[in-house]
RNA sequence: GGAGGAGUGGCAGAGUGGUCGAUUGCACUUGUCUUGAAAACAAGAGUCCGUUUACGCGGACCGUGAGUUCGAAUCUCACCUCCUCCGCCA
């Protein structure tokens, strides 16, 4: 969430973000609703100064009957006080619905756009390999090698239902110990983290309350979370960290569950867009300041090109535009 | 799932209705002493919010949230977390 005083000294940047990411929010609302705000909260922090003040007086006053007189004086004020709180209290609430609703700022290099179809390509690495017959696709592969069985998936978890299988397994954990040491040489820690959260843990990484329609949810009200980023940034929750100890680098593993609620047209096909996968993610900490966060977000970026060049698989980099997700 | 106990400053640990934002010890900072260090002694030091050019002033914070009261760390209720015992389970 980002700092009220900062919202105060940049609504244009705000603003604009909001346009950016195509969301409905009115930053010059939320300027209204917080002047308001501070003029309530000064109201009843003077309130409440004259009642303290009311209250070493009762406890001073030795006389039974000047004692009774600042108690009645202290009971009128508490009424006044009373029904500011409660006007305060109200705007607290409208105020910390709109913060939540506040768009993260996107990077400058962030292109206009409303799909992936306005992506910006940035890079190319590698020659995308031509075959002299007809390239079977993953699925097909994929299922002739007995390396996974939708069909059977289906049967068990419904759409989009998978079992991994045979060399698919084999495979699978090849990459993930591939990428563990892959990772850890470069300094990252990794973790194994609960990948089932309460909510304000998602609220913490904005996945919550705008994503709850992608989040699977226990009956116990907790969430099931989407990838490891949200339990490893919940790790230092409500901690004050060490400025030396910056930048951490994490590197998560974890189970992710997916709704996918409203994507049934999109990539249906195959272990592209599933229910429940693994994965591992990368989780930085560090100074909030532009160049370093700027700094770091290259490196985890390149990180990921190299893991794929180490593999010899071609791809190309894009600028993700701001249309396509609420919150970044 | 059932029964009981606990949650106070960086840590330990007092405090059961009124100068308690909180005794004390350790740790920390500064000073005295010392060639230097240690020890000893003395002093200082919490976080957040609002306001102020500034000095400062005001408010909140004793797990969280409500309540009782003129006044709550202290009393009541709910929740969260941890510990102990019993039960259940892969």
């Amino acid at each position: 969430m980002l700092d009220i005083k900062f919202i105060r000294e940049n609504k244009d940047i705000v603003q604009d973000a909001a346009r950016k990411k195509c969301l409905p929010f009115d930053v010059e609302q939320l300027l209204a609703v917080d002047k308001i705000r501070l003029e309530l909260l000064t109201t009843v922090e003077q309130l409440r100064s004259e009642q303290n003040k009311l209250s070493d007086k009762v406890s001073a006053a030795t006389d039974p009957g000047v004692r009774a007189t600042f108690i009645e004086q202290v009971r009128v004020l508490k009424e006044t006080l009373k029904s500011k709180e409660d006007e305060l209290k109200e705007k607290m609430h409208e105020w910390q619905k709109l913060m939540l609703s506040v768009p993260n700022v996107p990077d400058m290099s962030v292109p206009e756009g409303e799909s992936d179809a306005d992506n910006v390509e940035v890079k190319k690495w590698g020659d995308i390999k031509h075959f002299e017959f007809e390239p079977k696709d993953h699925v097909e592969l994929m299922t002739t090698l007995k390396m996974v069985d939708f069909e059977r998936g289906t049967k068990v978890h419904g759409f989009r239902g998978y079992f991994l299988m045979g060399k698919g397994v084999q495979l699978s954990f090849a990459i993930w110990n591939y990428a563990l040491s892959f990772w850890t040489n470069k300094g990252f820690i990794p973790v194994i983290p609960p990948i089932i959260a309460r909510k304000n843990i998602f609220m913490g990484t904005g996945y919550l309350p705008a994503g709850e329609d992608d989040l699977y949810k226990t009956q116990d009200g907790e969430y099931l979370a989407g990838t490891a980023e949200v339990p490893v940034m919940g790790l230092h929750a409500d901690e004050v960290l060490d400025i030396k100890d910056f930048p951490v680098k994490y590197l998560g593993f974890s189970p992710c569950y997916r709704r996918e609620a409203g994507s049934h047209s999109k990539d249906v096909k195959g272990l592209i867009r599933v229910h429940e996968f693994y994965k591992w993610e990368q989780v930085v900490l560090c100074e909030a300041n532009h160049t370093t966060s700027v700094a770091l977000h290259e490196e985890i970026n390149r990180n990921t090109e190299e893991f794929i060049e180490s593999l010899g698989i071609p791809y190309h980099t894009v600028v993700n535009c701001g249309g396509d997700l609420g919150q970044g």
